[in-house]
DNA sequence: CTATGGCACGGATT
DNA sequence: AATCCGTGCCATAG
């Protein structure tokens, strides 16, 4: 099957080749966008909006029944594969505009592990809002990092929806005390006054915590207790107690599990979050034993042909302008038969890291098995770049609904981070690096004690001497 | 002396 | 050719 393809793929022409690689380097959105400036310029292109599936929702092709619903076969080796579209789903859901729950009903399916932050909040402040300032909260929901602080000024949300300032401070003030408290601040500093606030509603908070934290950050960070009592005038033992405080009860960067390493490399971009370019599904989704399903998403709303009215125009045609109309319509045909090699190949690729990765993606990242896109291609009888501009950009979702980017599965490290984290979990005592590298040396990951510091540090695990017994999860 | 982070090198990967 | 990643060495903090 996969010879049959790749040899198609080698008689190509070559401006047909390198359409069909440059269509293989974009993912979904940057081929809608690619697609419908097409359909603008190119009066031989069409769109043509087919009917839908009932059930599903989905376009169907011919007369045939949808090839998505009725029952598909497959085995644990063969996963089945679909070019598909949806139609469900609200563009405006991707796009970060306005999103609210019953607005999209099926937008839960699609949330990606940052994105579900913004919905988790919404769900808790939805009822106290008020309908005009739900677009509010939308925008500053979704513009939070994936440590849960504000990427954006407030001042640009208000300037952007012609709103006072103050109403936007307003929403903004209530989405900080939901629950990761903090989150919507814009620095780690705000955010760790703010949970001291809440905190201080509650129970009893020590006096020197809010100016330790407006004054010496920077010792908070470093664990600097002696540079800290000094500042503060108190005594190293108080000093100890209010770090200990703080560190207990605040968090810098609301979103996360744990401290991270805060004092140096600021936290990564925000991921961006888009739909996924495929998704990969169980055939039935209670048993776990049944064939994935790998649906390759269109960014089109209906299928794309040939115009047909322009069709025949042409052959009725005799004047001056006939060549340029001939060369539209060449250049529409290059374009369908590009769009559907760089689906083929897309779906070439997941079937096969679907086979690959089975494991991993029922079961997650401690299964992942070590792949390289060297591999893949030599499997697939590909180019090593075509397999390297397939996986660029792109995202799935997986059967846990969870959103990635599809360079994860060459992720060599992510099962070795996995073990680490549940080690950790698991541990009596804080191991040290040395202890969990020999830890990870008996399951199987032999790396040196100087990695686990830096899986550590990824994974936002504390150093050994400052965990104490603080369960990890995530 | 032990634990951990910074820097930089070399090999693999893209 | 450029980039990424694991690792060794060294400095520093405790």
């Amino acid at each position: 099957m996969y010879q049959i393809q790749s040899q198609e793929l080698r008689t190509l022409t070559t401006a047909h080749l390198a359409q069909t690689m440059s269509l293989l380097a974009l993912n979904i959105e940057e081929l809608g966008e690619k697609i419908h400036s097409l359909l603008a310029k190119n009066p031989a292109l069409e769109l043509e909006e087919s009917r839908r599936c009932p059930q599903c929702l989905r376009p169907l092709r011919g007369n045939g029944p949808c090839p998505v619903c009725s029952h598909p076969t497959g085995s644990n080796d063969e996963p089945v594969v679909f070019i598909s579209h949806r139609w469900d789903i609200p563009e405006r859901a991707f796009t970060g505009g306005s999103i609210s729950p019953d607005e999209a009903p099926g937008l839960d399916e699609y949330v990606s592990e940052e994105r579900s932050l913004a919905l988790y909040i919404l769900q808790q402040i939805a009822p106290a809002l008020a309908p005009a300032e739900r677009p509010l909260a939308a925008h500053i929901l979704t513009s939070l990092d994936e440590d849960g602080l504000l990427s954006i000024p407030p001042l640009e949300v208000a300037r952007y929806h012609h709103v006072l300032p103050s109403r936007v401070e307003s929403v903004l003030h209530r989405i900080q005390r939901c629950d990761p408290p903090g989150v919507g601040a814009s620095t780690p500093r705000e955010a760790l006054l703010i949970q001291l606030e809440i905190l201080g509603e509650s129970r009893e908070v020590p006096p020197l915590a809010r100016r330790a934290i407006e004054e010496h950050l920077e010792h908070l960070g470093r664990y600097q207790v002696h540079e800290l009592s000094l500042a503060l005038g108190i005594s190293e033992a108080e000093g100890a107690a209010l770090v200990r405080f703080i560190r207990e009860n605040l968090n810098p960067y609301p979103a996360r599990a744990h401290w991270g390493d805060w004092h140096h490399g600021a936290p990564a971009a925000a991921p961006v979050y888009r739909r996924p370019d495929a998704l990969i599904r169980l055939a039935s989704p209670n048993n776990p034993d049944s064939p994935l399903v790998v649906e390759i998403l269109s960014p089109l709303r209906g299928q794309l042909r040939l115009n047909p009215l322009f069709r025949r125009a042409l052959a009725e045609m005799e004047d001056a302008r006939r060549p340029a109309w001939q060369k539209d319509l060449e250049r529409a045909r290059l374009l369908i038969k590009s769009l559907g090699q760089r689906n083929q190949a897309l779906a070439q690729l997941l079937r096969y890291l679907a086979r690959k990765q089975r494991r991993f993606i029922l079961q997650g990242d401690l299964y992942l098995t070590p792949l390289t896109r060297a591999q893949v291609a030599a499997f697939l009888g590909v180019h090593e770049s075509t397999v390297s501009r397939a996986v660029a950009g792109k995202t799935v979702q997986l059967p846990n609904r969870r959103i990635i980017p599809l360079e994860r599965f060459f992720d060599r490290s992510l099962p070795v981070r996995a073990a680490l984290r549940s080690i950790v979990a698991q541990e009596e005592k804080p191991l040290s690096d040395s202890q969990l590298a020999n830890r990870l040396k008996t399951l199987g990951y032999p790396i040196a004690r100087r990695t686990v510091a830096k899986y550590r540090q990824m994974e936002g695990i504390l150093p050994a001497r400052l965990r104490h017994g603080i369960a990890s999860h995530i």
